[in-house]
DNA sequence: TGCCAGGCATCTA
DNA sequence: TAGATGCATGGC
């Protein structure tokens, strides 16, 4: 495999385990490929491997002089979780959510690519959101390298009908899609606004977004624009928290653990503004 | 073959 | 305002 011998970017792994975190149901844009992995984000595609406790990158398609900070960004490589798996140790509950998945990272993902994939996510399972983010790269998303497609940006399906996006087989959710994508071009919802705002009005500028209600509002909130006083994704994950321990999760089992870990990231970053006082 | 999924919108009482 | 129901599709 031509890949291991050309990586342009290499950083300490950290202990990652870069298969569960790739494939635990927080990110639906990665094929593996033996030990590598290719997949895109923002606008940007990779194949990533590890090798030797260190995480290697190789920018696919055209190379831009962000790629180094875009992907340590990603990746979350700036976290120190071992501090943190070592600071949970203190919590029953999260110290089951280190021992049953203690290489899991949650991906800083980009805002617009995190606002579709949660869309799709409602009422959903994992393989089924994996095919339908596919198909919508594919029939709609930039060719970023051979054989390899981006999500479509803002305004992409802006002009597009629901019966263009059929061929997505995504259900009620086409609709939905239609409606984040117009807004966002249109500015209606902005990501410069919402990383602006306070959490109640960042969610209430989300919700206005047909299809997106408080789950997927604070799921995007969370994940893609670090904020960190999200109360009702507690309570949810809480919820799952107890669900996938109890082994009732069995159609999402990877999603679980990664369910689990963003527990962990929430809790973390709360306890991280208390901590800097 | 039928249940159900990492919600939400809409209807009804 | 709270609870019930429908939504589209595919994995299991």
């Amino acid at each position: 495999m031509a890949v291991f011998t050309k990586a342009e970017l290499c950083w300490p792994d950290g202990g990652m385990d870069l298969a569960a975190t790739l494939f635990c149901g927080q990110s639906f844009s990665w094929v593996a490929d033996g030990a590598a992995y290719t997949g895109v984000a923002g606008g940007k595609a990779a194949t990533v491997w590890q090798q030797d406790g260190r995480l290697l990158l190789c920018p696919l398609g055209q190379s831009h002089p962000d790629d180094e900070p875009f992907w340590r960004h990603y990746f979350a490589l700036n976290e120190d979780y071992a501090a943190w798996h070592t600071h949970f140790g203190k919590s029953a509950q999260l110290r089951r959510c280190v021992e049953s998945c203690p290489g899991i990272r949650v991906l800083n993902q980009p805002f617009f690519d995190t606002l579709l994939s949660f869309i799709i996510s409602q009422n959903n399972h994992i393989p089924r959101i994996a095919g339908i983010v596919g198909r919508l790269r594919q029939h709609f998303g930039p060719l970023l390298a051979p054989g390899v497609w981006g999500l479509p940006p803002p305004g992409r399906l802006a002009g597009l009908a629901v019966e263009d996006l059929a061929c997505l087989r995504a259900g009620f959710r086409s609709k939905y899609l239609l409606d984040a994508t117009v807004k966002v071009a249109a500015g209606t919802v902005d990501e410069a606004r919402l990383r602006a705002a306070p959490t109640d009005e960042a969610r209430r500028q989300l919700c206005q977004i047909h299809g997106v209600g408080p789950k997927v509002a604070d799921c995007v909130l969370l994940f893609s624009l670090g904020r960190k006083d999200v109360a009702p994704m507690d309570v949810w994950m809480k919820r799952a928290m107890e669900r996938y321990f109890n082994g009732e999760m069995p159609r999402c089992a990877a999603g679980g653990e990664g369910i689990a870990q963003q527990y962990i990231f929430h809790w973390m970053r709360e306890n991280a503004a208390g901590r800097e006082k």
